[in-house]
DNA sequence: TGTAAACCTTACAGTAGCTGGAAGGTCAAG
DNA sequence: CTTGACCTTCCAGCTACTGTAAGGTTTACA
């Protein structure tokens, strides 16, 4: 099949596919007699994986890793774990900051009149610094 | 003051105050005669809100509108107010995918054995595809 | 047979928000 | 007079793509 379909298979678009071919991702992709890229279902599989990873927060480089040990038959799962364990952990202390400027957003929001004069508690806010030097 | 005692008060960093010298997100420091760009406590304070911005989650062009409503006497707060509510909004729904994806990795984490053996429930779960167009 | 739409190719530029580094000028202490 | 800590400008690089240009191919249809 062509990339595009290679793409809408996979939820990766067609230029992301390249882009993941370019970066050395995944391998060079066959070519038919008019120079368009090919792939199978195993090239699809992968594609599907690398979208999957990349869903649930892997960045690119634990993706090629995770992606590696799917390939490898001889892999151990306690690697999976830990990438997985760490990513979780990250992900967990980003949730929180989110959650720490989401408060921060709703407490200004509250104090703030909202209407067409200038007294505003959301700029006194962002302007009231916690000096820090002197 | 200097470059990085204005960094140090505001919270950003040298290379940062620059930076937004040259996207025009704040206006071209003073020099003194060595040619050193210097701040006074006016400018520390407007480095230090767009720090503050910038740390509850407004990208720079948000933080530009929030800067210019602070220095326009003007302003309504009704503008600040939206800015924040639609930025809450977003956060919200950051979060929320976050938070799933966090799920995710938990329940993966969990069917997993995390052993030295190669059957791993990550993998198969970031392989197995939902398979969308056939 | 012509042509237009829908594919495909490569290559290069741009995005956000900085950070790092090179190459050099300035200043205060010892 | 040298060392180290500042400061300057400029350019490259980071992530993970996306957009655009300029072209080649294939397919459907009039």
């Amino acid at each position: 099949m062509n990339i595009s379909q290679a793409a809408r298979r996979s939820g990766l678009s067609a230029k992301t596919i390249r882009y993941y071919e370019d970066i050395k991702l995944i391998a060079p992709a066959a070519r038919s007699d008019n120079g368009y890229r090919q792939y199978d279902q195993a090239a699809v599989k992968e594609l599907r994986f690398l979208a999957h990873a990349r869903d649930v927060g892997f960045d690119l480089e634990e993706s090629r890793q995770l992606l590696e040990l799917s390939r490898n038959p001889a892999r151990q799962s306690r690697h999976a774990r830990d990438l997985v364990m760490e990513k979780s952990q990250k992900l967990q202390e980003r949730i929180e900051q989110l959650v720490a400027m989401q408060k921060e957003l709703l407490a200004m929001a509250t104090r703030c009149k909202g209407d067409e004069g200038p007294e505003c508690a959301i700029i006194e806010n962002l302007a009231a610094g916690q000096e820090s030097d002197k």
